[in-house]
Order: structure tokens, then C-alpha cells, then sequence
DNA sequence: TTGTAGGCGTTATCAC
DNA sequence: GTGATAACGCCTACAA
């Protein structure tokens, strides 16, 4: 059963009866081959099962047929969509997915990922916010011949070294929504500090107010940390307020249904008495009651965009494209303000 | 900045005038060779910074330095778990982690998972549940001569091919804990069929019942998939029962928080009218409130563990250590039962 | 269109 | 202890 001597493109050059270099020909499907040398050497391949040996090729062209997702990311659900995205990507190629987790507070992650680049020699790497942020990072992929793609919340790079989706007009268009729903006293729970995305959101939130002409006000805004806790603490600090607010825009999803759960606890009614609305899309959005309006982040769609861009780097549509937009989900955490 | 031109093996056998070989011998530590020559070429490799390639390696000794982690789960926490105990265990080795998901599915399972360890040649694999119980998976990484650990709830093969936790005992613990506490009327909502890691947990729960006198009531058992819908759906019919019970534990987290949610929706008090533990010690799990009383499932460490099985193939004692106990972690979720 | 020679960077064999 | 020499399996350059 196990092939247990595999058989090697000499094998086949023999068997068929022409040089290792035409056997190498059909592999790569180069184009000046007679299609009859062709047919006998596929049929070759083909009885005694043969398949290149990915380590003599990674030699050979020294890179190896591995992608890389480089991340320092917290978030089980984010890193696993992001992993499914790319490993779509690459399905039916002949590319593997490897993960390299980085520490982004550590003074060496840049030689830690020099010395990763340098020693597997990726065919490309997929760099994961908050360390695709980093210009130093993608400068050293670049100086060492590896091509990158960047995720982020913004366009970092050129199209082709970016995938992104557009958190800022999201975010606005979801706080209009609310604003269209009737609210005005819209509190918003923050993301960690020093991030782009959610620099991004909230730069979102505040441009809805202002092309509706309200004011933000400072009372309402509350900092977060993307964490279920943050989202509970923060909640509660708004719903004990005097005049609370209507409405809570939280910069994630996990923040949004702890806002929801602190305000569940004080008694408020969601959302007859308080319209929730989150971001990401988390599988957790829609198993909660009630079900929370959020902002769709294509996470999966952004990852497999990227993979795509390694792989095929000279599809040029591919390429060019590197924004996928965020959309609004309604379900069921929004209702316009009671009359109070 | 960017070594452009690595130096090879060779640079440093020219300029520490000394062989290939020899070289070679001091890169992998070889025990015949003279202090002064080691410590001469060592010289010259810090002074030249070479970094032996992986890729040539891999094809001289016909075996990539590569981790792969095989499995087929939907559970993005438990997933990034094991990724991490793995990484874990590969820390400060050359090793690095492949992630291979695999459709559970698919008549081609066995036939896809044979190309990819045929090409990709891993050092070795981690397979995790569900698709660690496959025996002819298990037989087919031996056929390839390629190393395998098996992630389990209880024990699927040699020691030195597995790695497991003991989810019976665990939870016919939490359940005796129950009892202790004064519950008689203990509910379960089970996990999906067909898989080992359920059945067990359901074997604990009744063994902790039979030990203590109590008879398994069929009507406190509640189907479940280890989603959180299923959880609050089981709770939900389990609160609204004339004779409800005083307690329920699930067969996982997400499902016990599920019927929290459900039960608190129903106007019932937790832990004060109903005492709820989960399985897992998912970070949720200390999230919501009360926090839950849950058993630990040590993810983590099994991974962490069965990586090192891997890469320290010689480590004896390593090899026969197989078992990781999960423990009961006590948090607020339970209370003696009020009297009614 | 096809073949030959040589290289990619390492390890294994077997002399010395 | 150490060192030529030959694998490992593929690819590129150049020749035919």
C-alpha cells in the first residue's frame, strides 16, 4: 500500500523513455513540448502514480510552496476565519498553509521574523492586523524577495500588497442607520488604544454624527478593549448614567453583547430600551438574544483575496483588487427609541 | 541589511578550512569531533551568520521540519488552542506548524490526507478529534512512516501515540460535586452522536449518578451539538418541565451558557434556582455571570505534549506520559439546591 | 522540440 | 577525528 520507495522523475524519464529535463517539461507545463511526448509522459506519470517531491523544487527554485500567515492577534475566531480564507485560496493549488505567531511587544520581532523568513522561505506570507501595521515588517519582506499581503481596516500598501475592508464608511453607514431610526444620544464603546480599526471606527462614528448634524458628545464615549469585560463595563457605566443613551455602537461584537448583557442586568429591556449594534459578525452575533445588528467584516473573503494575490501574482484583475467592504447585517438589536 | 546571498555550508568549511562534513557534524552536534574543531567552525558560523537550509535538509534527509496539525473541527477556540500548545512545544526547535483541515465527510478523506503527507513529508502529525479516531488514518501515517500523536477524551492508541484527557472521570467528578451540594435532579444536555468525546462525558455523568445511589431519569436528558443554540433549546424545554431540575451539566460550555441564558430568560435566578456546569474552560466561561462552574479540558497542554512526542521522539519519559487529567474548576454557577 | 551538464545546500558512505 | 565523493530530486543554461 505505502509507496514506500517513491517514484522519482527519473523513474519516469526512464520508463518513458526521454530526459529528466522533458519529464520537468511536463510538470510545468511549459509550452514548447510536442503534444505526443507530452500524452506518453503524463501516461507515465500517471501508471506509476508519480508526484515531485516538493523539498528537491523548494531547493531547486529556492522557495519554498508554503504560505505564511504572520499574526500577533488574540482573537481564536478571527485567526480561524483568517486560516480558512487562505487555505480557500490556496485549495487545489499545490501551496500549504503555516502559521508563525509573533509577539508584537517583543524588541525582536523583527529578527524573529528575518530569521523565519530566512530559514523556511515562504513562497509568500500573509501579515494579519495589528502586525500587518507595520511598515518595518512588510520593508523586510520586501528586502528579502518575499512577497506579502497586508490585512488591514485601511489600505496599507499598493493594491497588490493589500487586502482591506472599509471599516470607517461601514461603521458610518451603521450609525446612520441608527441616526435614520431615530436616535440621537448614541454612545459608542471604543477599541484599544494605538490600533488602526479601531482608530477607523470611531473615525466612522463621529462622521455619521456630523453629516447628520449632531454633535458628539464626550459623555458617551467609553473605551474598550475588543474584550466581553470591557464590553460589560463599559456598558454599565452608560446605562447608570442619568440621561443614558438610546443607543450603543460597540467597535466589536464581543464588546456589543457585553454592553448588551450589562444592560440586561440593570433591567433595561433590549432593545425596546437600548438599540445595541456591533461590528465583525461573529458567529456569537447571531446566537444571542436578540440577535445583534452588526457590521459584516469579510473576513474570510479578505484572506482568501489575499492568498489568491501570492499564489497568482500575475493575475493582474486580482491584483488590483484589494477592497472588500464591510456591510450592515440588521437583525433584531436596533428599534427606534422609546418615547420617554 | 538583507542577506542577499546566504552563506551556505560551504563559505563555512572554506573559510574554517575544514570539510563539509565536518561542519555538518558540528550543526547537528555529532559526538566525534575534537573540541578545538568544533569550537574553530562554531567561530566562523556566528561570524558569517549562516543558517543551514531547511529546504536542502529536508531533501537530503528526505523528512520536512514541519508539524502538521490535521483536523476537522469546527471550534475555532479549541482549534487556536492546540495551535498554540503546539507552537508551544516547538518553541526553540526548527520546527515550525502546518495546518492541514480536512473534510470529516469526504469519501477522499484518507486519500487527500495521504497526498498531503506523500508531498508535504512531515517530520510528523497531529491529528485531532474527531479525525484522531480514525484508526485507518492512524494505520496510514504509520504505512508513510510519518510520526503521529493522537488527541483524544480517552486513550486511541499507544502511549506514545497519544495524548488525552480522562473526560469520564472529570465529569462523573463535577456531577459527584453536584450531588455533594445537595442535587438529586441532575440534567444533562448531551453532545453531538457519534463522536467519542460526548459519549464519554455522558458515561461520567451516569457513573456519578450509579455511585451515588441516583438513577439516570430520562426525561433530564437533553440532546445537544455543542452550540450554543442547542443549549438554549435544551434548557429552555429542561426550565419549563413541571419538575425541573436543580441542576444541569452540559456537555460543553457554549451549550451551558445556552441554557443560562435560557433559563434566565425564563425568570429563574442562576445558580439559585438552577445550578448549571459546563466542560471545556473556555474563556467565555469566566466571562459571563455567574461565571461557570466548568470542568478544565486541558487543550493546551495536549497539544503542547503531543508536539513534543513529535520532536523528541527519544524522550522516554515523554513518550509514556499520555494522560492529562482535566479538572474541575470551581466558580459561581453552583449553589445547594433551595429548598421548594 | 529535446537532451546534457551542472547546481541548489545538505547529509550519508566509506575510506583515511 | 576528518574528508572526498556521491546521493537527495528537481531546475536552469546551454547545446544539439
Amino acid at each position: 500500500m505505502a509507496s514506500d520507495s517513491k517514484p522519482t522523475i527519473n523513474d519516469v524519464a526512464r520508463i518513458a523513455e526521454v530526459s529528466k529535463k522533458t519529464v520537468s517539461r511536463v510538470i510545468n507545463k511549459s509550452p514548447l513540448l510536442s503534444e505526443k511526448t507530452r500524452e506518453r509522459v503524463e501516461q507515465v506519470i500517471a501508471d506509476i502514480g508519480y508526484v515531485p517531491n516538493p523539498q528537491a523544487r523548494a531547493l531547486a527554485l529556492r522557495r519554498n510552496f508554503v504560505i505564511a500567515a504572520i499574526h500577533d492577534n488574540p482573537n481564536a475566531q478571527f485567526l480561524v476565519n483568517v486560516q480558512q480564507g487562505i487555505l480557500e485560496g490556496l485549495a487545489g493549488s499545490d501551496f500549504n498553509l503555516m502559521v508563525k505567531p509573533v509577539d508584537r511587544n517583543s524588541p525582536n520581532i523583527t529578527d524573529d521574523i528575518r530569521d523565519f523568513l530566512v530559514r523556511q522561505r515562504p513562497y509568500g506570507v500573509v501579515l494579519l492586523p495589528p502586525v500587518s501595521e507595520n511598515d518595518e515588517i512588510a520593508r523586510l519582506c520586501d528586502d528579502l524577495g518575499c512577497r506579502y499581503v497586508r490585512m488591514g481596516s485601511v489600505r496599507l500598501d499598493e493594491a497588490e500588497h493589500t487586502v482591506s475592508s472599509n471599516d470607517r464608511e461601514a461603521v458610518c453607514e451603521a450609525v446612520s442607520y441608527l441616526i435614520e431610526k431615530g436616535h440621537q444620544r448614541i454612545a459608542i464603546i471604543e477599541g484599544p488604544k494605538g490600533f488602526t480599526s479601531p482608530q477607523e471606527r470611531r473615525a466612522g462614528f463621529e462622521e455619521a454624527l456630523h453629516s447628520a448634524g449632531l454633535k458628539l458628545d464626550e459623555a458617551l464615549v467609553r473605551p474598550g478593549s475588543y474584550t466581553f469585560e470591557s464590553g460589560v463595563a463599559a456598558g454599565q457605566s452608560l446605562v447608570e448614567m442619568a440621561d443614558r443613551p438610546t443607543a450603543i455602537f460597540a467597535c466589536n461584537d464581543e464588546m456589543a453583547i457585553g454592553a448588551m448583557i450589562a444592560a440586561r442586568r440593570s433591567g433595561l429591556l433590549i432593545p425596546e430600551d437600548l438599540s445595541i449594534v456591533g461590528f465583525d459578525d461573529t458567529p456569537l452575533s447571531s446566537h444571542v438574544w436578540p440577535s445583534l445588528t452588526t457590521v459584516h467584516w469579510p473576513i474570510v473573503d479578505m484572506a482568501r483575496t489575499a492568498a489568491l494575490k501570492l499564489i497568482a501574482p500575475d493575475d493582474v484583475e486580482a491584483n488590483a483588487r484589494w477592497l472588500l467592504p464591510s456591510v450592515l447585517i440588521e437583525r433584531s438589536s436596533v428599534v427606534p427609541p422609546a418615547a420617554r
